[in-house]
RNA sequence: GCGAAAGUGGCGGAAUUGGCAGACGCGCUGGACUUAGGAUCCAGUGAGUUAUACUCAUAGGGGUUCAAGUCCCCUCUUUCGCACCA
C-alpha cells in the first residue's frame, strides 16, 4: 500500500481531537510541563515561517508527553492593534469581524499541520472575556501606584496616529509601519516598570535563557552606579541636582549643562519673555527630532543662561549652559560638565571656549592641557582636587561620594537607562483604559462590577484620522461613578503589549469569569517550562511580561519570580536570503506543501534543515528529501508488516545471531541513545532527525528479513517498531499510523520514550585507527576488550605503519580505548 | 566606536570531554530496473596526484599537544545588539 499522507493525516487529526489527548487537566498524578510558543498575531495567514516556530513547541510538547508529563500546549491570538484596525479599514469592514474571520482561518491552518494544541484553552485578546481582566489588572497596578499620567514629549507616528514606546522606535522609525517618528507634547499613561529595574536585572531564577537575550535586556535596562550632587544657582536657593558616574572628576567641573526641558530653564523662559535668543534656542531644540537630537553625531549646541552655579566641593562658580545634548529623562536631567574628562563636554567646551581643567593625570603625569586633542576619560591620579590630590581616581570615586554625603551635598545613587512604559495609544482597536475623568473627582477608576469597559461597536474605523472613540459621544459621556456628575471616559486604549504581558497566565484558567485566573491553576502550571519565540521580543514583550509577572507575584497571584523558566529563540524561515513576508512576496503557503506532500513532510523538512535557533532557508529540494525519507520509512514497515509482527511476538532467546543482526542491534540502541541526547538534552532536532535517517538506513541494509531466524527477527522487529516512536515528535501522523499497523492499541504519546539497553551500546569488534606522529597510517579491527599490549603489538605489525616507523625510535605510544593507537617516534 | 556571536565541500549542516573532519540531507556523476514516477534501487561524490598509497584542506597567520574545527595569541570578514544615558 502506498503512503497516503492525506488520508492518514486527516484520520489522526480527528482521532486526536475526539480523544482530547492534548486537553491538559489542571490536576494530574503526572508532573506538569507547560510548553508555550509566543501567540500569533491574528492576521489570518500563517506562512511556513510562522508554522516552523510552532513546530518546535509541538515537538517538545509531544516529547514531554511521551516522557510522562501532563503537558499543556495552549494557543491563542494577539488580536488587538493597528494591523487589525488597518486591515478592517482596507476591507471596509469592522476589526471585530475581520479578526474573528482571521482566527477561524488560522484555526483550520493549525489543525491541518497536526499541532497538539489544547483548544479548550484558546484565547483571543480582543474578546471582552479576556480584555476585561486586562482592565482589572490596570486597576490593580493603579492601586499599587504603578500607573501614572504625565505630560511630555512623546514619540508620535503620524501614519499610525498614535504614540509609541521607546522600544517601538527603531532607528527613528515606527517599528510597525516604518514612518519617521516625531515628537508631540501629550498627556500619556505610564506603567512604572522602572520600579522593578533592579529586579529585572536579576536572571538567577531562569534556567536556560540565551545569554544574548539576557545581555540585551541588561543593556536595555542600563544600570549605572554613581552619585547625585547638588549645585546651587548663585544668588538663589535654587538647587540643580546632577547625576554623575564620575564623582572623581568633580573638581574639574567648568560648566553646567541643562536641557531646555529642565524645569529651571522653563522657569527662566517665563521670567525672560523678551530674551529672544534664549526663547528661540529652547524652542528650536525642543522641537527637534528626539532621535536625531540624541545621536552622537549631532553637533552639540548651547546657549549661556547668564546664570552661575556653585560647585559645593570648592565653591567655584561655573556658567550654566542650556544645551541640546543633555536628556531630561535620564538621571536628574542635568549634567556637571567636565570637559577634561568627558568627550561630549570636551567638544562643547572647545566650541564655546569654556575653560578646561585637568583633575585626573595619566599615571606618567604626561597629560598637558595645551596638547590635549580629546578628553582623557580613563582613570589616573587625582590632581587639582584639594585633599584628594595624589589619590588613585578609582578610589576617589567613593571617597568623594562619601565626602559629599558627610557634608549633605549629595548621595550615592543608581540610574537606569530604562524609562517607564508609555502604554496609551490613540487608537480604537485596543483595550480601553478603565478610567473616567470627572470634573469634580478627577481620575476615577471604573468600578469592578462595570468591567469590562467594552469597545463600542458602532464605530466607523477609518472615517477620521483621529481616535475613532472620540466620535462616539454615547460611549464617552457617562456619569461619574463617584459623584454622578456628567463625566467622560478615557479614550486612550492600551498598548497591545499589555495584553500579551500576562496571557501565559490566563491560559492556566482561561474561562474564569471571577478573576484573571485562579491562584491554584497558576501555581500548578507556572512558570512556563519552555517558552519559544523570536529574539526580536528581547527588550519588548519578554521584558514587559517579566515586569507583569513580578507585579502579579507582589499582588499574591503567582508564587514564582519568573514567567518563563526556559527560553528558546528560534530562527526564522528565509527564502532567497530574506525573511518571509507578504510585502517581499516570498511567502510559501503551507497548504500548498501539505496538499502535495503532507504536514509530516513539511514538519520534517523544517526541523531537519537547521537547529531550532538558527535560520532555515526554504528549499523545494529539501522538501523532496523529507518526503522521500518518510516514503522509505513507510515502505520499510508496510512491506515487512508480517515479519515484524511475527518478530514482536517471538520470545526466542537463542544466541544464534548473525554479525549483521548484531550490528543492527547495536545501531538500534545507539540510535535511541543519540536520539534521546538530541531531543531531551540538547533540543537539537536536526540531528535527531538525522539519527532517524541513519537508523532507517541501518534497518534497510537487512535485505531479506523473512529469512531471519526467530531470535534475529525479534531484533529486527524491535528496530522497526522503535522507528515510529522516534519519528513521532517530528512526523506524528505517519508515526501513529505505522504504530497502529504494527498492532499497537495505545497511542504514541502514551507509550513512553524509546529505551536503550546499555549492554548493546558497545560493539564487540572495534576499528582502531593507528597514527604515527599524528598522521593516520593504518587501521585494524580488534575485540573491544583487547588488552593494550596485544593491541600495540598488532598495530606495530601493520605494513604501512612499519614503513613509517622505519629508522625511527618509538618514543611514546598512546592508546585511546576503543578508538586509536597513537605512536610518537623520532630519531 | 563599544559589546556579543559566528566563519567547515557546489548547498543546508554534523563532529558529546582535544581522538578517523565533512554524519545526515540536498545537488551532481555513472549504472540497474521499469508499472515512465515529483519514481525506486545500486555505486560514487572536499581538492590534488600515474594510485587500495600519499599530499593539502575547517576565514588567514602563529603557538601548545602524541593528536587541534575544538585550547591559547594575533589578524581579517560577516551578522546581531548598543551607540551623546552624564
Amino acid at each position: 500500500m502506498e503512503y497516503r499522507f492525506n488520508e492518514i493525516e486527516k484520520k489522526w487529526q480527528n482521532v486526536w481531537r475526539e480523544k482530547g489527548i492534548f486537553n491538559a487537566p489542571n490536576t494530574s498524578s503526572k508532573p506538569k510541563y507547560y510548553v508555550l510558543s509566543m501567540f500569533p498575531y491574528a492576521s489570518g495567514v500563517l506562512h511556513v515561517g510562522h508554522a516552523s516556530n510552532y513546530f518546535i513547541g509541538d515537538v517538545i510538547s509531544r516529547l514531554k508527553m511521551m516522557e510522562g508529563f501532563n503537558v499543556m500546549q495552549p494557543i491563542g491570538y494577539d488580536a488587538f492593534g493597528m494591523p487589525a484596525e488597518n486591515y478592517a479599514i482596507e476591507h471596509n469592514s469592522h476589526p471585530r469581524l475581520t479578526t474573528e474571520e482571521n482566527i477561524a482561518a488560522m484555526r483550520i491552518q493549525f489543525d491541518s499541520m497536526g499541532f497538539g494544541f489544547d483548544w479548550s484553552r484558546e484565547i483571543s485578546t480582543c474578546r471582552p472575556e479576556y480584555y476585561r481582566w486586562g482592565q482589572y489588572l490596570f486597576k490593580k497596578l493603579y492601586e499599587k501606584g504603578l500607573v501614572y499620567r504625565k505630560k511630555g514629549f512623546q514619540n508620535w507616528c503620524e501614519k499610525c496616529q498614535t504614540v509609541l514606546a521607546n522600544e517601538q522606535v527603531e532607528d527613528g522609525h515606527c517599528w510597525r509601519c516604518g514612518n519617521i517618528v516625531e515628537q508631540k507634547d501629550l498627556e500619556q499613561w505610564y506603567f512604572k516598570i522602572t520600579e522593578y529595574a533592579e529586579e529585572l536585572l536579576d536572571f538567577s531564577q531562569v534556567i536556560d535563557w540565551p545569554e544574548r537575550v539576557i545581555t540585551m535586556q541588561k543593556n536595555w535596562i542600563g544600570r549605572s552606579e554613581g552619585a547625585k550632587v547638588d549645585f546651587i544657582v548663585e544668588g538663589t536657593n535654587e538647587n540643580i541636582p546632577i547625576f554623575t558616574t564620575r564623582p572623581d572628576t568633580i573638581y574639574g567641573v567648568t560648566f553646567m549643562a541643562l536641557p531646555p526641558e529642565h524645569p529651571l530653564v522653563q522657569k527662566w523662559l517665563k521670567e525672560e519673555p523678551d530674551n529672544k535668543e534664549l526663547q528661540d534656542f529652547c524652542h528650536k531644540v525642543i522641537n527637534e527630532d528626539k532621535v536625531l537630537r540624541s545621536s552622537a553625531e549631532t553637533i552639540k549646541e548651547g546657549i549661556f543662561s547668564g546664570r552661575y552655579a556653585i560647585n559645593p566641593f570648592n565653591g567655584n562658580k561655573v556658567q550654566i549652559w542650556i544645551t541640546n545634548y543633555v536628556l531630561m529623562d535620564y538621571g536628574t536631567g542635568a549634567v556637571m560638565a567636565v570637559p577634561a574628562h568627558d568627550q561630549r563636554d570636551y567638544e562643547f567646551a572647545k566650541k564655546y571656549d569654556i575653560p578646561i581643567k585637568i583633575v585626573i593625570q595619566k599615571p606618567d603625569m604626561s597629560l598637558k592641557l595645551e596638547e590635549m586633542q580629546e578628553a582623557y576619560i580613563e582613570s589616573g591620579i587625582m590632581v587639582n582636587s584639594d585633599k584628594f590630590n595624589g589619590m588613585d581616581s578609582e578610589e576617589a570615586i567613593s571617597a568623594i561620594t562619601n565626602w559629599a554625603v558627610e557634608n549633605g551635598w549629595g548621595e550615592k545613587t543608581v540610574s537606569y537607562r530604562l524609562r517607564d512604559w508609555c502604554i496609551s495609544r490613540q487608537r480604537y482597536w485596543g483595550n480601553p483604559i478603565p478610567v473616567i475623568h470627572c470634573p469634580h473627582c478627577g481620575i476615577v477608576l471604573v468600578p469592578d462590577e462595570d468591567l469590562p469597559v467594552k469597545l463600542p461597536d458602532n464605530v466607523q474605523v477609518g472615517r477620521t484620522t483621529r481616535n475613532p472613540l472620540l466620535s462616539v459621544p454615547e460611549w464617552i459621556n457617562v456619569p461619574c461613578p463617584k459623584c454622578g456628575a456628567p463625566a467622560k471616559r478615557e479614550t486612550d486604549t492600551m498598548d497591545t503589549f499589555v495584553d500579551s504581558s500576562w496571557y501565559y497566565a490566563r491560559y492556566t484558567d482561561p474561562k474564569n469569569d471571577k478573576q484573571p485566573f485562579s491562584r491554584e491553576s497558576a501555581n500548578y502550571w507556572l512558570p512556563v517550562d519552555q517558552y519559544i519565540g523570536g529574539i526580536e521580543h528581547a527588550c519588548m514583550h519578554l521584558l514587559y511580561a517579566r515586569f507583569f509577572h513580578k507585579v502579579m507575584r507582589d499582588l499574591g497571584w503567582v508564587n514564582c519570580d519568573e514567567p518563563f523558566a526556559r527560553l528558546l529563540t528560534q530562527g526564522m524561515v528565509t527564502k532567497d536570503g530574506a525573511k518571509m513576508s507578504k510585502s517581499k512576496g516570498n511567502v510559501v503557503d503551507p497548504k500548498y506543501i501539505i496538499d502535495r506532500f503532507g504536514a509530516d513532510t513539511l514538519r520534517t523538512f523544517l526541523l531537519f534543515a537547521s537547529p531550532p535557533e538558527k535560520d532555515v532557508e526554504w528549499s523545494d529540494d529539501g522538501i523532496m528529501g523529507a518526503f522521500r525519507f518518510l516514503n522509505r520509512v513507510w515502505r520499510l514497515i508496510d512491506s515487512n508488516l508480517e515479519v515484524i509482527k511475527c518478530g514482536l511476538q517471538s520470545t526466542e532467546c537463542s544466541d544464534n545471531i548473525s554479525e549483521e543482526i548484531k550490528e543492527l542491534r547495536y545501531e538500534t540502541h545507539y540510535a535511541i541513545y543519540r536520539w534521546r541526547e538530541d531531543c531531551l538534552q540538547r533540543l537539537q532536532f536536526n540531528t535527531a532527525i538525522a539519527t532517524c535517517m541513519e537508523f532507517l538506513n541501518a534497518i534497510v541494509k537487512i535485505k531479506d528479513p523473512g529469512k531471519l531466524n526467530a531470535a534475529e527477527q525479534q531484533i529486527y522487529a524491535f528496530a522497526c517498531i522503535t522507528l515510529p516512536k522516534m519519528l513521532y515528535p517530528f512526523a506524528p501522523h505517519i508515526a501513529e499510523e505505522l504504530w497502529q499497523k504494527l498492532g499497537n492499541e495505545n497511542m504514541l504519546n502514551d507509550c513512553g520514550l524509546p529505551e536503550y539497553e546499555e549492554q548493546y551500546l558497545t560493539r564487540n569488534i572495534v576499528t582502531y585507527v593507528i597514527q604515527v606522529n599524528g598522521k593516520i597510517r593504518g587501521k585494524l579491527e580488534a575485540l573491544a576488550d583487547i588488552n593494550q599490549d596485544e593491541l600495540q603489538a598488532k598495530a606495530l605489525e601493520n605494513e604501512n605503519v612499519k614503513r613509517y616507523l622505519d629508522g625511527l625510535n618509538i618514543k611514546k605510544v598512546i592508546v585511546v580505548p576503543g578508538k586509536m593507537i597513537s605512536i610518537a617516534a623520532g630519531k
